[in-house]
DNA sequence: GCTAATCTGTACTTCTTAGTCAAGATTACC
DNA sequence: GGTAATCTTGACTAAGAAGTACAGATTAGC
């Protein structure tokens, strides 16, 4: 269970575009230069957020990127699973096809109620979260992460 | 974000040998069988766990694998990070060296701050569950998420 | 129209993870 | 001691993810 290059590079970029700020746009080569990232995996990355439609692009001269959206309506949890896919994929167990609330191996259903846990608490973080709420700067950032945990009851903060 | 096969076949060989009850042990082609692994993959993951200390094996005719200690001993948490290392490894981010509390760039710390929120909501899931907890029967299953789910304020059940 | 800056697409290489194989070491049982 | 069952180890192959390269298409500005 790790975080992806895409995932965490895809994210990245999304944060440097939205602190270019409504309308502002960015050209791979400044991207690619401000997170240190390569550009050509940093142009391979935006490709896959430009065709789910997160971001923009422009060709030609004066060119570049910009988010394709306010940055409010950026639900986190859906960049997550576009750049990473989901956590649990039922790759496993799909004898049981999938649909099946209870499978006939205990084995199994055990430990698909356990991924299951785990994608719902990842959810309930991500899906919380906007990129809006990625560009507050640290004390605003901090303060969100308070909200989650008093909200959901988890102690986000150490 | 994805689970490794690692962690998948892993946990499902634990579960397996929890099912044998105190003492009880399985060879690697049961196991294998059992949970629809090759035998070479089986083995070269269970090494990883009698290496780790969740299993142990006895070589020679008659010998098998068998859980090291009492399946409340043994916690979800721990058997993962074995298995699949931890969610957020801080690989970006470490020309800051990892030690840091702010980053310069507001952009790392951010994203770094959601990493470790939803390392953390993880760890509340399977820190809290032990391997006893995966080898009740359904009904008992659900009655353990449900009891996460009230005491963390997560909805894990749908 | 020409040029330079920019994204687009595909193909390629490299690295890590997944999965296989076979020879060796150990043990219970006769 | 011999034999068969079993784990152990390391090397090997296959598949997927990460990262690179380059030729092509598009556009602004002159």
């Amino acid at each position: 269970m790790k975080l992806s290059a895409n995932e965490e590079y895809g994210l990245r970029c999304l944060v440097r575009l939205g602190y270019e700020g409504e309308g502002g746009s960015l050209t791979i080569p400044e991207i690619s230069h401000a997170e240190g990232v390569s550009p050509a995996l940093a142009a391979k990355i935006l490709r896959v957020l430009r065709k789910a439609g997160f971001v923009k692009a422009a060709r030609g001269k004066e060119g570049g990127y910009a988010l394709a959206r306010p940055p409010e309506a950026i639900v986190i949890g859906e960049v997550m699973e576009v750049l990473g896919g989901r956590l649990f994929e039922s790759s496993f167990c799909d004898t049981h096809s999938g649909q099946a609330a209870i499978c006939t191996r205990s084995v199994d259903c055990s430990v698909r109620s356990l991924w299951r846990a785990v994608q719902v608490a990842v959810d309930q973080v991500l899906s919380k979260a906007t990129l809006r709420d990625l560009l507050q700067n640290e004390e605003e950032m901090n303060s969100w992460v308070r909200a989650i945990s008093d909200r959901s009851g988890l102690r986000l903060l150490q």
